[in-house]
DNA sequence: ATGCCCGGAACGTCCGGA
């Protein structure tokens, strides 16, 4: 089973991108973030065209989350519990395919000396106490997308540079580790636990792309019971190299089917 | 010190239909 994350920066503008890494990659759920659209745009007849199921929260302008999916998408929660009266659309989750995925678009938290930055880190707090409850019903689950945290100086092209920004600040770094403590498994860290320079996201200016002036912010989060599954992680940066690209590019894992092996020990 | 780049909204302009 194949599951994505992937930050869009308008589903109008990037429609095209997104049917052709759906029929290139063809991941089983991708996650996408940054609609920029409202639900009644979004274009859920070309996407289930190409075979997929749409779960939507959109949001004119800013935000919005989707999760698509091969297989029917069932119990969909719309932000996270007891966020009822968040105007920002930045979490959405659904069961699907025998297990909860959730797509995920933290906010940003700059200016660090404004409001946004205690926003971005009482979201956190919410996040972590929702996966706290999430891991006490046992059941498998993926907790992916846009996290806006560099969760080291190894997932930053300039950390020093970076130091004071909000997805380095060590109070949203404490945030992530604690999230990843509840105990989940950050897979593409896991699998690749020396790697450096393997970014998710070049901005736009100054040639960042070019330059390789990258941070790593888009996250797969993996339940125990799906991190005992994960057999590989990686990013896709083919669709950030094409013209009119997101800013952001997919990031992908695979969990084998789940069969345990119940071959016997041998001495 | 500031913009760099991009997208959407608002707005302005153009176009089609009445």
């Amino acid at each position: 089973m194949k599951i994505a994350t992937w930050n869009v920066n308008s589903i109008t503008v990037r429609l095209p991108h997104v049917l052709d890494y759906l029929r290139a990659a063809s991941p089983d759920v991708l996650l996408l973030q940054e609609l920029k659209a409202v639900d009644e745009a979004f274009p859920d007849t070309e996407i289930g065209d190409a075979g997929y199921n749409c779960a939507v929260w959109g949001q004119r302008t800013y935000n919005g989350v989707a999760i698509l999916s091969k297989t029917p998408l069932d119990d969909i929660q719309r932000g996270l519990p007891g966020d009822e009266d968040e105007p920002q659309a930045r979490y959405i989750e659904a069961e699907t395919n025998g297990i909860r995925v959730a797509s995920i678009y933290l906010p940003n938290g700059n200016p660090v000396d404004g409001p946004k930055f205690p926003y971005k880190l009482s979201w956190m707090d919410r996040l972590i106490d929702h996966a706290a409850a999430l891991l006490e019903t046992d059941s498998p689950f993926v907790l992916g997308g846009d996290y806006n945290v560099c969760p080291a100086d190894a997932d930053v092209y300039d950390p020093a540079d970076f130091a004071d920004d909000a997805l380095c600040r060590p109070e949203s770094r404490s945030r992530f580790r604690a999230l990843v403590n509840l105990v989940l498994t950050e897979a593409f860290r896991a699998l690749h636990p020396d790697e450096t320079g393997a970014y998710s996201y070049w901005g736009y200016q100054g040639g960042a792309w070019r330059k390789g002036h990258g941070l790593r912010i888009d996250h797969l989060l993996l339940s125990p019971h799906l991190a005992d599954r994960l057999v590989e992680c990686e990013i896709d940066r083919e669709p950030r190299a094409r013209e009119k690209a997101s800013d952001h590019t997919p990031v992908w894992c695979e969990l084998s089917s789940g069969e345990r092996d119940d071959t016997p020990w041998q001495v």
